[in-house]
RNA sequence: GUCCCCAUCGUCUAGUGGUUAGGACAUCGCCCUUUCACGGCGAAAACAGGGGUUCGAAUCCCCUUGGGGACGCCA
């Protein structure tokens, strides 16, 4: 049978890490053996559930280029799917309708919490045969005795007694049914053969095989995936964590760095760090997938980043890079075209929002120097000989890093000076701060116009 | 509280009965150096505790402890 998994995300908020990490595994798993790999969103709460939310998710997706087959499914369109099952479950006293208020059924709970035991509905209504009305609900025939055993792929054997569960909600008042029933259906209808997800869903699993084997239905396999906590080992939350995934990209991640790095959270082959995402999804397989829970880690993520943004020559980011330029404020037509400049500045940074700020001094010519530095290396004297380099600089016959390397050489020969008490000063002229790439190609790249008329202003400034 | 699950350096992990317990991030030191970086070399750093099983346990079993999850007309 031809393997599928599904992303099932609900609707009410963004991609979140934890989400684009079930979402990875089980779209390299589905990509590994030649399956598919579909989107079904879980909108059948009402009240939560948002249509921005659903395309900020799959924006979510599209952005880490995790594509997905076939049109997305709604659950809110099967409804109609769910009833005639509801109503054939009904018939066949798998399931019955339920007439007990919220109110009643809150003070059941505090009463069993009181107790000290698990709190469970007390299955009043299981031999009543209730015909449906406005405020009824109807709830499964769970099986009262025996257990619930499953092979989950990663974490092995599960076994949880029928006594520990209880007649779950199957449809809630207002028509719409619950997560357990409408998630266990889809899986079915879709030929689901991989339900992989996290494990915060292990204790949801014995319910959604009751009611698969109720109705006879195939029981899909199922693979769950340990959490993701925060650093401070607690569960990613959305008030404490940057848990949003496009944030990721406004701090200047690349997709594929932060694929790599969820993809080792839980996940490891031997030794092996980087993984294009060709090796991953060759790679990739459930049985090397970890129990335990992974804390994320901001400053791997950052060192990841960083060998992606090294490795140019096989990630292309120049877009991304040119969009944050411009939003920085500065014209990207003042300077080299920004593939020109990726070996100088490439190797320096963490996050394309390190390379944009570092490189900024290409494309604007308002250059706000740093103070600090601009007393401590402006010298007496070395005006002079900045203004013997601006000379050479004009009467260069080409403009090669060789030729430009040679003229600081000649000067700091010349006038008997180490070589950052020249080099330095003419940085900040020409880049406003005492970090930059080399100085021979910072002069290179800034072009001999400008180097000679940042020189010049910041003689003028300081003399 | 009840149930389910988990447990190797600070962090991510390798390890599937016999290893000097390996790698990576972070940290620290040294080297390189034209500033900041990059890079190179090196150091420190772990099998939660206790019982078994076994000739031999990080590896298998049990208990304790610690952690996570679930217990909704949320998903």
């Amino acid at each position: 049978m031809r393997i599928k998994t599904r992303f099932a995300p609900s609707p009410t908020g963004y991609l979140h890490v934890g989400g684009a990490r079930t979402a990875l595994f089980s779209w390299l798993y589905a990509r590994n053996k030649q399956g598919k790999f579909i989107l079904r969103v879980e909108d059948t709460d009402l009240e939560r559930s948002t249509e921005i939310s659903t395309t900020n998710i799959l924006n979510g997706l599209k952005w880490l280029g995790l594509d997905w087959d076939e049109e997305p499914t709604l659950q809110s369109a099967r409804i109609h799917r769910y009833q005639e099952i509801l109503n054939d479950m009904v018939d066949k006293k798998l399931a019955y309708y339920c007439d007990c208020s919220k109110s009643r059924l809150s003070s059941l709970r505090e009463q069993q919490l009181a107790e000290k035991i698990k709190p469970k509905y007390d299955n009043k209504c299981r031999e009543r045969n209730l015909k449906s009305s406005d405020n009824t609900v109807i709830r499964f025939s769970n099986p009262l005795n025996g257990k619930v055993i499953f092979d989950d792929l990663v974490f092995g054997k599960i076994s949880v007694d029928n006594s520990e569960l209880d007649d779950l909600v199957l449809q809630r008042s207002d028509g719409m049914p619950t997560y357990n029933f409408a998630a266990a259906i889809d899986d079915y209808d879709m030929e689901i053969t991989h339900v992989i997800r996290g494990d915060d869903h292990i204790n949801n699993t014995p319910k959604q095989i009751n009611i698969l084997e109720a109705l006879a239905f195939q029981v899909p396999k199922f693979a769950h995936l340990p959490m993701i906590l925060n650093e401070d080992g607690k569960r990613m939350s959305k008030r404490h964590d940057a848990v949003n995934v496009m944030q990721y990209r406004e701090e200047g991640i690349l997709p594929e760095a932060l694929l790599n790095y969820l993809v080792r959270l839980g996940w490891s082959h031997n030794d092996q760090e980087i993984f294009s995402i060709n090796e991953m999804i060759k790679l990739f397989d459930l049985a090397n997938v970890n129990k335990a829970s992974a804390t994320f880690s901001k400053d791997k993520l950052l060192w990841i980043n960083k060998n992606y943004i090294q490795n140019f020559e096989n990630i292309n980011y120049i877009n991304e890079l040119e969009d944050i330029i411009k939003q920085i404020g500065a014209d990207i037509k003042l300077g080299p075209p920004l593939h020109k400049i990726l070996p100088f500045f490439a190797k320096r940074s963490e996050t394309l929002i390190d390379f944009a700020k570092d490189c900024l001094f290409l494309y604007t010519d308002k250059i706000e120097y740093n103070s600090p530095s601009v007393s401590r290396f402006f010298t007496n004297g070395i005006q002079t000989s900045m203004n013997k380099v601006v000379d050479m600089l004009e009467g260069a016959q080409g403009w090669s890093l060789e030729e430009i390397s040679q003229i600081i050489k000649s000067v700091i020969k010349m006038d008997s000076l180490k070589f950052p008490q020249l080099a330095q000063p003419i940085r900040i002229a020409l880049t406003g701060d005492t970090n930059s790439p080399g100085i021979a190609e910072v002069i290179f790249l800034v072009g001999k116009e400008r180097t000679v008329a940042r020189i010049n202003a910041a003689i003028r400034l300081n003399s």
